[in-house]
DNA sequence: AAAAATCGGAAACATTTGGTTGACTTTCAC
DNA sequence: GTGAAAGTCAACCAAATGTTTCCGATTTTT
């Protein structure tokens, strides 16, 4: 949040005048509040919020402030390292963070970044080397893309399909075969959420 | 790392200033926070705190200082709507903004963002609904993929191959056939340098 | 003990932010 | 159409804030 002071009281009072009026203010209005005479101030500060990304406006329309939906919101989750088909996560020497917007956050829990090695996924269009943000959590919906661990051994990214007793782990990919496994064997450690990718 | 004693208080001051206020303090009230006269101290720690990773700062502006834990390099760009094989973007009535990590920032130059429409860059593992971060610039490289106004009337992302005096727009998806137009039908509008999916 | 790094003070300087005034434009209800 | 309400914008200024330099004291390392 890099906002001033002056910047950060302008966008909570807007905040809290949309919450209780149902519509935004008006530059003047929001001027009356700060006891500031001059529109052109207030226009100033709200071109500053909108390039930081707080909120929007219309051009020339009356009260047509908005409020970002996803209000500049980000993340910096741990990075933990890489994950591949049948090997275990490398542990990366320094633990870094990536900063992720919050519309590619998990919505409930924690979340990491893994960054992907093969082309295991393919097929749900999931590439060597793009970074996946993996919701925490130990169980998952039949046919969702999972990090799994294997006899406490191997991590991998798989999609999961539970059969019985057992469990499937199908790569997306036809020229590798599913693992089917007993369930005790499979431990599930998180499921994909988003997809990140840069070209170059 | 290896702070010093003065270098871990300031840190700390920060953190806590930055929970309580939501905005980062200015270099005075730290200053002031430690009984210190001298705004060059700060400064320095400041510094070393920066070139040790734990806090950036924005060059000249005001109350600029964020975390590193935080939202490191995030910038929120435009996001302008849809763009689909053979479409017109469709204006967005406001255009929101959407924070986009560093890293999946275009290097340099402006970039905004569309939502694709369709599967015409399924093989390039672009799938419907996924979002692109786009360079604005006029000029690719042979097959990179493209944002490109045809005729100044239709939008649509391909890949770009330029053929002699004509340009080849070829769509990734085997069903799809590659238009091939004069060059000077053709208006590159920016290229995609990065891929955002949110899955359900 | 010497050298290097760190810390603190004071002042000058540069840039950004916040604000004023006033003219202009757009939107919208009548 | 017309006019009020609301938004846009330029020129200009003041205040706040960040940057830098010069200097000396203190602490840490070698």
């Amino acid at each position: 949040m890099k906002l001033t002071r002056r910047q950060k009281e302008v966008l909570d009072f807007i905040t809290r005048f949309i919450e209780d009026n149902g519509y935004s203010p008006s530059m003047e209005e929001i001027a009356a509040h700060f006891g500031i005479a001059s529109l052109n101030a207030i226009f100033k500060h709200l071109d500053a919020l909108e390039t930081r990304g707080y909120l929007h406006r219309d051009a020339n329309r009356a009260r047509s402030i908005q409020l970002a939906s996803y209000g500049a919101g980000v993340e910096a989750i741990p990075l933990y390292g890489y994950v591949a088909a049948g090997r275990p996560i490398e542990a990366i020497a320094s633990p870094e963070t990536m900063p992720i917007p919050e519309p590619f956050l998990p919505k409930g829990g924690k979340g990491y970044v893994l960054q992907v090695r093969g082309d295991s996924m393919i097929e749900e269009h999931i590439r060597d080397g793009d970074y996946v943000v993996i919701e925490s959590r130990e169980t998952a919906r039949p046919g969702e893309t999972v990090v799994a661990l294997v006899d406490n051994e191997n991590v991998t990214l798989k999609k999961f399909y539970p059969e019985g007793g057992r469990v499937r782990l199908q790569p997306a990919n036809e020229t590798l075969e599913p693992m089917i496994l007993d369930a005790g064997r499979v431990r599930i450690q998180g499921v994909v959420v988003s997809v990140l990718r840069r070209y170059h």
